[in-house]
DNA sequence: CTGAAAGCGCTAACAT
DNA sequence: ATGTTAGCGCTTTCAG
């Protein structure tokens, strides 16, 4: 029962040919190395016959490429990084990689150790979604010539390939579009963190209460909340002591989650009342009671580009290749949240 | 720039010693093969200095280990599946594994090759969540003595670790809930597959139909759905013709949220009349109005036994070990989409 | 056109 | 207590 693997060898000496002729006729270099017809019929068939699949580890070890991509988001599970791994997975699979999902949560202990340990296995490739304080590990990554792409945030000193969304102009989408439904005073729900992504979307947040001359309310939870329970704490006072806030823009859909929990167990009123918008889409935001206007990111597009860099780093690894940074445009996709009040039902 | 890998080799000549005295070294194997405390310190000091990492890869190749499990479900992006990827992910970080996850779209084309793509790289153990024609791939793992844990569904005639939920008998809680609330026709939705889940799913349904003497509705949507538009037409379809159905238990979060989307849409008045029940829970389940009752697999308790059942298979794979079905139990989460109607506000 | 052989980086049986 | 060496399975140079 116990099959030994076969190997190259295996099939070599069964054919009585050398294993050189057998990787020559594997590797399609049958026409180039010329060799005679009837051989290479015959080591294919058998090779199909047998069912044989080369070894990939002693050849990815043998050839440097390991044709596996790591693909390190902030945590797996959550909507907006899930549906973007499915994307690259497939785009992935099209050209011959894997790729090996990992969750950092956003801590930069964890990032270290999971770049250095996909690092060990040789992996071909990185799309980061990188923690705030590991600008050095990319670099390094960098000098060593591997390739990298950055997604959602990058650090402004480093020259790197990167892709996101134009967020200080995302944020002014929506806020601008709370204004034009005459809420009169938006707030700002975000996290209190120095990453590019974020000082966007508070940028913009700012820049319209600048422009429409009314006065931000801005609140930042800690970046290492402890629970989702002392989120939802700090919600609550925050709406508890800021009666007078009519509409809320929150910068991530995991904070958009939480908030809806505390509206709808402490203020069900306000549920109906405020204006909402959220940071990134989910399935579920379009049939909650409001449905939920969201900034929607073009995941497709992203995954696309990302994959483009990514692959134009693989391929010609010494060109100097000047870096990109990608900044897309968002949807605002409009729904029941940001309805002004008076067309409520 | 352009540094080459530091092999264990260099690292013997630059310390004057041989390369096994170091690899003992770094596998901790120096107290019983008994190097001198001064060796091996300074092995290890230089080791650190110039930060020396393996090549993971010939280690696999040389040992025939890789320290990479994979976990396949049928959709990362979805809410049940990239949960239960996170928790493994944990799971098996902390016992020196990675995870490779990937999606098979419950196909069996797609299935088989990842199988076999995995399978030549020597992953030392697979967690599947397998489409209904692959028995015999699974099988053919187990016999090349290849790890492999089936989760949330099985072959009745494969002799093989699982785990799962009674799902039978969750299905029965939820229907005889509806009951208990003073619904009287309780409707199923689910997908026309012979998968055992699935199969469990309705076989308790039509249980409680018997039992409590309602006739059995049930819409079954095709396996190979095309689309969502195609899915929302059928459920539109479906309320359209049975106008009388109080209740609906659907047997999938993925079916419940295009249901929510259609009576949202379509029936906003039944969204508040009808009993619904969802298998799985989602995080915005608890925010929608109303919020959804669910049936709650236990993620954390499924993934530990499954890790259990898959590492003790990892550890001794030739003890004929005997299988175990775990059938694990199921909580009913109650919201406020199946109060009774005299109780809704 | 095909084969012999070196070597990718590591482990471990065998020598010393 | 430490070193020598034979592979793991594959690719590829160099020699016929």
């Amino acid at each position: 029962m116990k099959k030994k693997r076969i190997s190259i060898k295996d099939i070599a000496k069964h054919l009585n040919v050398s294993v050189t002729t057998v990787s020559f006729v594997l590797n399609g270099k049958a026409k180039e190395k010329r060799i005679s017809e009837e051989v290479t019929k015959r080591i294919l068939d058998y090779v199909k016959k047998i069912n044989y699949k080369p070894n990939q580890l002693a050849q990815s070890l043998r050839t440097g490429e390991s044709k596996i991509l790591v693909f390190m988001v902030e945590d797996i599970s959550n909507y907006f990084f899930s549906k973007l791994a499915r994307i690259f997975e497939d785009l992935a699979y099209d050209k011959g990689y894997k790729v090996l999902f990992c969750s950092n949560e956003n801590d930069d202990k964890k990032s270290i150790e999971l770049i250095d340990l996909f690092n060990e296995r040789q992996v071909d490739g990185f799309i980061i979604i990188p923690s705030a304080g590991i600008e050095n590990k990319i670099k390094s990554l960098q000098e060593q010539n591997i390739p990298v792409v950055l997604l959602d945030r990058y650090f402004e000193d480093l020259e790197i390939d990167y892709v996101g969304i134009d967020n200080q102009k995302a944020s002014e989408q929506g806020i601008q579009h709370l204004i034009d439904n005459k809420f009169k005073s938006p707030s700002f729900v975000s996290i209190d963190v120095q990453q590019t992504q974020m000082l966007g979307r508070l940028e913009g947040y700012r820049n319209i209460a600048s422009n429409e001359n009314f006065e931000a309310k801005e609140l930042l939870l800690p970046y290492d909340l402890k629970s989702n329970e002392q989120g939802r704490a700090i919600l609550k006072e925050f709406f508890d002591q800021n009666q007078d806030i009519d509409s809320i823009l929150f910068a991530t859909n995991y904070l958009t989650q939480l908030g809806l929990e505390v509206l709808k167990n402490h203020f069900p009123e306000k549920l109906h009342n405020l204006g909402i918008i959220t940071f990134d889409d989910n399935a579920l935001f379009s049939i909650c009671t409001p449905s939920i206007t969201a900034i929607c990111q073009p995941l497709d597009q992203m995954a696309e580009k990302t994959m483009e860099l990514l692959f134009e780093l693989i391929k010609n690894k010494k060109s100097t290749s000047k870096y990109s940074h990608q900044k897309l445009d968002t949807t605002l996709e409009i729904r029941e949240s940001t309805l002004s009040l008076s067309e409520r039902s």
